[in-house]
DNA sequence: AATAATAATGAGAACCATTATCAAAAGGAG
DNA sequence: CTCCTTTTGATAATGGTTCTCATTATTATT
């Protein structure tokens, strides 16, 4: 992810390219993996001192329609942020529903977008549904907390 | 979903089987698809007239925790209850970004079983990982909202 | 059946992530 | 530089969910 093509992006749709902004789409691209707005806030602040919660929020939210950004939600009231990475970088989470910890997951990309364009195809013509995303994660206790729970 | 299976979960962990839970229970059986909280208490003040919002919940809370129901995140700041219908009724969501509405669909059933046993069998070795579910949700436009958003 | 012990409930306050408001600041066009 | 539009920060408002606590219902004990 770096610098012409989302500039064009932006440019074409009439958008600014501000000192805040870029400095959230810096901290994305550091920090690759699902941040909430308010760790996104916290980062960037380093860079743009000043910089307000609500701008994050509604960066955040450009960059999602805009498609640069991904948006999740894994159930625990906050949302989270990734970089949209393009084929290589595809991934889903594995969360421990007692910590809430997410870790990243890329096994069986091949075999999954063999099934995931397969099942795409079928209900986009059954319900005239046009399909632009999908998720698949794993919900369950992770290594830590599988003892304390029991 | 009938009696017996439940009650007897209920009584092991030394829960009451009262009037409003039982209700509840009743509502996300008849009206069958991710209902919200919200949803819940209006259905169930037909059958419970004075119960209240914390008390849905409640038990709402407590019948995820029993594997009972399942809660669900598609992004729109509410939760969404099905009741956990095991093998038979297993299926997942095609949700619309622009009017949130939710599509069920059951297609390929079998072919996903095997690619998720698969992934799970891999993720859980790899990750000391306790998997105990999984969600595979389509997001993209529904038929109504393709010309609308263009 | 009466009483004590415990669990569940309703009402409303509190919480907290997110959104809306609005006046001020920054950027671009001429 | 001036006008016009976009962006921004501070803060208030919103809305779903959780917490608190006094009251009520249920179960266990005598």
């Amino acid at each position: 992810m770096h610098g012409p093509r989302w500039r064009n992006n932006f440019e074409e749709r009439g958008y600014r390219i501000t000192a805040s902004r870029s400095a959230i789409l810096d901290v994305l691209s550091k920090k690759r993996c699902h941040l909430t707005a308010e760790d996104v806030f916290f980062e960037v602040r380093k860079i743009q001192k000043g910089i307000g919660i609500a701008t994050v929020y509604r960066t955040l939210d450009l960059l999602v329609q805009m498609g640069l950004v991904c948006k999740f939600d894994f159930g625990d009231g906050r949302a989270r942020y990734e970089l949209a990475s393009g084929e290589k970088g595809h991934h889903h989470h594995l969360i421990c529903r007692n910590c809430g910890r997410i870790i990243n997951y890329d096994d069986f990309l091949t075999e999954e977008t063999g099934l995931v364009k397969k099942i795409e195809k079928e209900l986009s013509q059954k319900h005239s549904f046009e399909i632009d995303a999908h998720q698949l994660d794993f919900y369950g206790l992770c290594k830590d907390c599988q003892k304390e729970v029991k």
